[in-house]
DNA sequence: CTGAAAGCGCTTACAG
DNA sequence: CTGAAAGCGCTTACAG
């Protein structure tokens, strides 16, 4: 706002430094070296670790940059280096706990480390998330996070092209190389599974709803299980699309009841929560008349009554390692391990 | 990692422009440019639609610019222009599903309007928040969505030396101009609390957990319609200092009981869900033996047995009226109204 | 180990 | 309505 370079009432003009009329104000590089007499090429060398300056020197500027309350511009330098310090994090929902422990668990990683974590949605959409990716990628992410290994082709060309590392997360890929940190889904199905065979349940049905990659992995291993003991009945598969919710999982609980099951399996803790609630309401028994299985073991699932057996998933540590993988692959350092499998775990409760 | 500029197999270099040693193979302003015979500010005004450009030339730039497939460098446009196209939102917490619903509806207005959301947890604290406000202001976002009016006195420091246009979300403020979405806590805690009255209850127990500002407020209007009714008695709160969780709500049913209570009002729906489930595994009859009443009608509390009552509050209309009123504060416009109240709802259900 | 020069890709602030 | 010049605050790529 103010045009002329007359003497103003502001703050104080760095000393020695002219003021164009662009001038912020803010306190630059520039301004540390003067106060140290070396350059700001040192300058930003030391601040940012580098090896080549000398270790008096280092300590020196940090204090004065310190002092003088330097703050480096992260436009300036993603301009300059081509990369910023965000990270662009990818997840399906948030209305699915789930993915809130892991952004938890990544974002602590991270802001430790320095980066801030730039968080999308795509509500398991694969053309938002490639409009999330072409918005978002301009940005110059220094690293990506994705859930899942699926992405649309025209996805798949702009990560290739940006060339940025990135982790997938929550599923494991075949493709040796490429970074993924999760567990099987289609193993922890069928475990689950399993458990409800071995109560002697033989009418098992699969509750799903929001039937994206995942859901559909586990109903895999359902069938797996089912194959195994000799009594998969394709009848027993209730794929509905909609999003889950409690309300969800009542509905799908009632269409199961009419195929006359000894048990259900349903995708997702939500529906399953809502779906005993909904047991409860018309009085049936549970495990006596029917068991009940979820997945993920969310938030209240062991406050149900009665409480629900599931699969304990490792969002948290998931996150973590992902993101400190993520961290590596950013520095340019080696990765000896590029797909982490963090398995899971059975959470046998009185509802089977 | 190319040093030479000699010729290389790499897809076009753009006809007539020297390769330096630094180049990106990005598109830029002065390739649009140069393909439609203008100046590169004349594609830098096209492009963002300011009005001074001859109206045929506007098009003819446009259909360049999307023929070489240009996109605008956010860096380079944050570096010159002192802002970024980032919205800095700060929330609680993700697992309390309100600011979920919120960052949903905040995220579809901004992203329309060409802004990216920015999200930090505050994790109720106000250290964290003015930590995250010290990381985030030098990306220098374009706007501020805060939840709450109380921050610390250092981020009061640091949200005015920005001069960032700040939106407050959740509550209202006293003071005039201060730009604020949201509703009154404390009247949608006395008109619960006198909905429990008037159902004839008069042992009503505020049970709260996280006790942050809008909680302490609800119990101020629980104390204002308790004290107007005559039958205010301080030993009926419960105000623990844990984060609230279906679990903490058993928790907090059990002490609540000890009181011998007709009612209880709980500060958010999670624990009124959680000490709903405690009621039914006790065998304590909602609403005949007591009645229960939670806050904000988050998912579930309609599937509950009995369904609760509560009080539903606008989150969505919140996101969306605080991103617009940002979108016009961020253009420079005037707003008429900086102090907008939503309002709330009252649910009842058969727990009271 | 240190630094001068150039450049990253835009927009501001003039001037015409 | 249009444009040449300068600048935003860093880092790259040399050179010494």
């Amino acid at each position: 706002m103010a045009h002329s370079s007359s003497e103003s009432p502001l703050p104080a003009p760095a000393a020695g430094r002219t003021r164009s009329s662009r001038a912020t104000g803010r306190i630059t590089l520039a301004d540390v070296a003067q106060a140290c007499g070396v350059s700001a090429m040192t300058v930003s060398r030391a601040l940012r670790g580098e090896r080549r300056v000398a270790p008096g020197l280092v300590e020196k500027i940090r204090a004065a940059a310190d002092e003088l309350g330097y703050v480096p511009d992260p436009a300036a330098r993603a301009l300059a280096s081509q990369k910023s310090s965000q990270v662009l994090v990818l997840v399906p929902m948030l209305s699915n706990t789930l993915f809130v422990d892991l952004l938890e668990a990544v974002h602590q990683v991270l802001f430790k480390a320095g980066y801030q974590a730039l968080i999308g949605v795509t509500h398991y959409d694969t053309a938002e998330e490639e409009l999330l990716l072409r918005t978002y990628l301009p940005l110059r992410p220094a690293g990506l996070l994705l859930t899942g290994l699926n992405h649309s082709p025209g996805a798949e060309k702009l990560l290739a092209a940006s060339k940025v590392p990135c982790v997938h997360l929550m599923e494991l890929s075949d493709r040796a190389g490429t970074p993924c940190v999760g567990f099987s889904q289609t193993d922890a199905g069928a475990d689950i599974t399993r458990h409800l065979l071995a109560g002697g349940r033989r009418r098992i049905v699969f509750c799903a709803g929001q039937l994206d990659v995942r859901v559909m992995q586990r109903a895999e291993g359902y069938r797996n299980a089912l194959r195994e003991a000799g009594v998969y009945d394709q009848t027993l598969e209730l794929l509905w699309p909609q999003p889950t919710s409690m309300a969800l999982g009542a509905q799908l609980f009632n269409a199961a009841l009419a195929l006359k099951p000894d048990a259900m399996f349903f995708c997702n803790d939500d529906i399953a929560q809502g779906a005993l609630l909904e047991a409860l309401r018309l009085g049936i028994d549970v495990p006596g008349q029917v068991a009940l299985a979820g997945f993920n073991d969310l938030a209240g699932s062991d406050q149900m009554l009665p409480p629900l057996t599931t699969i304990r998933t490792p969002r948290q540590s998931i996150g973590r390692e992902a993101a400190q993988m993520l961290l590596q692959l950013m520095r340019g350092d080696e990765v000896e391990q590029t797909r982490i499998d963090l398995g899971y775990e059975l959470i046998v409760r009185k509802s089977s």
